[in-house]
DNA sequence: TTAAGGTATCTTGTAATGCGAGGTAATTGA
DNA sequence: TCAATTACCTCGCATTACAAGATACCTTAA
């Protein structure tokens, strides 16, 4: 039960919500995610799940210069990306609801 | 991004929650997570997650009669089981922390 | 006796995805 | 010139959820 495990999928949706805040690019990310707590999340992890967003069109990207470095990328999010997130984000309001009535004891109330 | 996918390293932690609070057998755990809000996790996930924890020496089984139907199996957390439920909960703990900070766009506190 | 249906477990193969390790390149300052 | 920092990408491994299918037990009723 690596917390490896426990981050699949949710990195994406952290991404989309990251991004929406203000267009950003990878390397960026990576910082923030840590400031936000993610300790150990690396860019051979965000930049894979940038490309496969860009792939699925939730995202689009443009190079910028960067003030000291190779040009950097910045990621904006689509009308399909918006609505990508607003799922993501009622999964995990769902799941996290579930596993605290797990862990809790308590059968959760349905929301409506 | 599927709940399938956010479900990773999660089902392990609540079968472990779900066995701490009283000995339980497959079958029966399939309809208690139910019944906490996980609507579509089957026999197929849980078997074989059961298998692993035994594996890996965090739970115990025992057969027992079944008042209708082939024997259950019954499981149980070892102490090993009782130290990776601990570590599953602070996982968790963190990274819904985390998430949260995330999606409210806060820096999350750090706990002490 | 036999058929049906609920109970109970297991196996196989597939599809995702996080991440370490390694590589490339641009810019700045010592 | 050389090192450090910034910035991006790729490959391969390990892990895991789940559908689909198989097997078996037990009870009830036709």
């Amino acid at each position: 039960m690596s917390q490896t495990q426990m981050l699949k999928g949710i990195i994406d949706g952290c991404l989309l919500a990251i991004i929406n805040e203000e267009e950003c690019y990878g390397y960026e990310m990576a910082t923030r995610l840590s400031h936000f707590g993610f300790s150990s999340i690396s860019e051979g992890t965000i930049y894979p799940v940038l490309l496969r967003l860009q792939k699925e069109e939730l995202v689009t990207s443009t190079r910028k210069k960067s003030t000291a470095g190779p040009k950097r990328k910045y990621y904006k999010l689509t009308q399909k990306g918006e609505e990508e997130l607003a799922i993501f984000l009622r999964n995990w309001s769902e799941i996290s609801r579930n596993v605290n009535a797990v862990i809790t004891r308590k059968v959760g109330e349905v929301k409506r």
